[in-house]
DNA sequence: GCTTGACCTCAAGTTATGTTTAGGTTTTAA
DNA sequence: TTAAAACCTAAACATAACTTGAGGTCAAGC
């Protein structure tokens, strides 16, 4: 293998250093998520910089972030230059407060379990943890559900 | 419509009263999640007891649990009798200590974040946020990642 | 200079969780 | 009794996030 140029990297190397399969790194190019140019033999090259956006993606989707958003909130970074820490902070910013929401809402549900399950009251128009957003017969269906079990 | 012989319902009844699809009860009935007999012309019937076991696969589902998780938890219901209070019980008290630990996950996750992204250490090999389970460079796969970002 | 490993593209396959469509039967209500 | 509503099955479609396979090219080392 010849020297690496230090500053461009083949698809096999940014896959084995991310731990990520080639075909993924394909997969998140055909997404718009990272960025690559080809040379002469038309083989892919990339900046040390995808080590981190790919980084930043396995990370966010372990936040449970879907890749649609992760590439939207990539977007936000700057093409020109290459993104500072405090660019990346922007993008865990917003992802942290999301991840404060979605543990509220798993703490509220973990608590409304206690007891709703064995009880009487799963109804959909009753039970907190049936109605998610506390949505009271706004269906306009008319009245359904007359006799909740 | 025929006066609800109070003891079966037909498909379409307990889609209504649960608040999903028909194909949903049709698919969930492939699955083994619920169960039903049929009339003599071939059309789905219910006992009452698959509305709570509907409305439960709905609450586990907002709960992150998979179907197929779902199906094997209900396998753990008596057969034989109307499932008690106590049966349910003991579903929602796995669920929600898998729910604890899925908050606790989260909420380090939230913690780590702050900083990890922005800073220099998202590396596979290092970082909290990359390293899962903490696991040191186990694959056995010899020395890669002697370069790390 | 040739073999082998790495790479290329494009299409199809995979899993989860259903929905939609098509073509046909049953039930219900007027 | 007849038209509409509800039901039936089987297969195809949908989305996410990739992987696998087929068929062919490129590059590296002996």
């Amino acid at each position: 293998m010849v020297v690496n140029n230090k500053q461009q990297m083949s698809v096999g190397q940014v896959a084995k250093r991310c731990g990520v399969a080639v075909s993924a790194l394909h997969f998140y190019e055909t997404k718009g998520l990272i960025k690559s140019w080809r040379n002469a033999g038309n083989q892919r090259r990339y900046q040390r910089e995808v080590l981190r956006r790919v980084a930043v993606i396995k990370v966010a989707q372990r936040l449970g972030i879907p890749l649609a958003d992760i590439g939207a909130a990539l977007q936000a970074l700057p093409e020109e230059r290459t993104p500072t820490a405090a660019d990346w902070n922007k993008i865990s910013d917003i992802w942290r407060s999301e991840l404060d929401q979605r543990i509220i809402k798993l703490t509220q549900l973990r608590d409304q379990l206690d007891g709703c399950i064995g009880c009487g009251c799963l109804s959909l128009k009753m039970c907190p943890l049936r109605n998610p957003g506390d949505e009271l017969a706004e269906q306009g269906t008319g009245p359904r559900l007359l006799d909740p079990d």
